[in-house]
DNA sequence: CGAATGCTTGACTGCGGTCAAACGATGTGG
DNA sequence: CCACATCGTTTGACCGCAGTCAAGCATTCG
């Protein structure tokens, strides 16, 4: 039980920059100076829960990171209906792909209460210091290539999914970024959105997601309770979901 | 009407090079030597209608152009149903905003027989050559850019439209593209999808697909016949579906 | 001309949406 | 400290959009 307390509170205790430097060192080693640039991020910024991070259309905000707390891209309907294209959670980058002169392709929005660090250094050395900075460099693209990939995942759930599929799969797509992260506990992981959220991320009424929900703790595969999830029967939810390891660490399998 | 010859017959009779040129340029003034970069790719390969391009999970194909005919990217459940993520059309790239080490995302599947032109230049003036080329690179990345607003349309259709709005959105998606690379005909546009393959890409049975269909013609909003979709009132389609004028031409806004 | 492929329609079912109400937790002002 | 408002969750009743099953029709092609 000692050697389990060296391996996971470290975890708990990292810096934001020691997550994200965590998290991609899963893609590829750094150098030092490349480790340095990206525990030099900063500073911090703070925001309330429903703060706009950037808006639809807009002009890219300054590159960040998301140090503490959850947010998410979305677009609004006219008439008011919403889709969450993607949740981001600590140690995701925000606007460190895209390019300056761009517009912003959704709306990113604080979920919960939250901070970031600033990373313009993270830009520079995939832009124009990527030859500088090959590790840190390649290590960026596949993150990017990663949250590309759930995006494909968001794309099958909504159009090929059932409800309880749905929700399946994003909980262990949830808890599998967090696990990266070193902000699970197992399998127990912290759960900030409201039902309300979760429904607008798959795509389901409020109603329905919760009936779902009731479902899936009925069955005690799930349990959803105190701002807490806790996986009973993760390789069942992965079944029914046909959930895959997720590209998190597609290195790992050459 | 000598006048309407001369705007539109030109687009007909273009080169797949020229085809991809005249889209490039709506996102940014090319040099002569970067236009020759487009110029001079090739050489061409032919698919028949249903070979697979790339694989999910495999290693990248060389860089490439969609020089003629349609393909599409998707992923396939196990238990056999299937996802389009989005349509590749002519003047399409396929594998040039990819890391050559990284790992496909999704199989690309010819839906037509179709035509490819290598596009190795335009992959290296991206990564390697980005800094002597600078209007090539910052054109391909609004291309990049524009692949990924509409998979972010593809998720608001298939999380938060109806059947009907979603074909309509679709639709209008698909004329707007081919438009752009001077592949319409004013409101008129080859077809040469299955309604199984339409059903598909919107997340919907076979069967509903065409019921939907069938009251768009009913409405007489729109005509399909012939492998060519006529739109009969494209503000009707763009009203109901919520359609935004596309990521295609942001740089018009400016 | 038969077989395959794709389109169309009918009948029925069921997943998931809508409307409505009640409940619990949290917070706030009198 | 309680009255009350707010927000999120839960449940019931009902409905309708979209899926399934099945059959028939139209084209194309070998």
């Amino acid at each position: 039980m000692t050697v389990q307390l060296q391996l996971r509170q470290p975890a708990f205790r990292m810096t934001p920059q020691e997550r994200l430097l965590r998290r991609l060192r899963r893609f590829g080693s750094l150098t030092a100076a490349e480790a340095d640039l990206v525990l030099n991020c900063g500073p911090t910024e703070n925001h309330r829960a429903g703060a706009e991070l950037r808006r639809d259309g807009g002009a890219p905000p300054r590159p960040r990171i998301l140090a503490s707390g959850w947010a998410c891209y979305q677009r609004v309907l006219s008439d008011g209906r919403r889709q969450i294209f993607a949740f981001i959670l600590p140690g995701d980058l925000i606007g460190v792909f895209q390019q300056p002169n761009a517009v912003c392709l959704a709306d990113a929005t604080a979920v919960t209460a939250l901070e970031t660090l600033g990373a313009s250094a993270l830009h520079r050395a995939l832009a124009s210091d990527a030859g500088r900075y090959p590790g840190l460099a390649s290590a960026l693209n596949a993150m990017a290539a990663a949250e590309e990939s759930m995006l494909l995942d968001q794309i099958v759930r909504l159009g090929r999914q059932t409800a309880y599929e749905r929700l399946a799969h994003l909980l262990l797509e949830l808890h599998g970024r967090l696990e990266a992260a070193g902000l699970a506990d197992g399998p127990r992981f912290p759960m900030p959105l409201t039902q309300e959220t979760l429904a607008d991320a798959l795509g389901l009424s409020i109603v329905h997601l919760n009936r779902v929900l009731q479902q899936l703790r009925r069955e005690r595969v799930v349990e959803l309770r105190g701002g807490a999830v806790t996986l009973l029967d993760p390789d069942y939810l992965a079944s029914v979901s046909d959930h895959h390891p997720a590209g998190l660490d597609e290195h790992d399998r050459y």
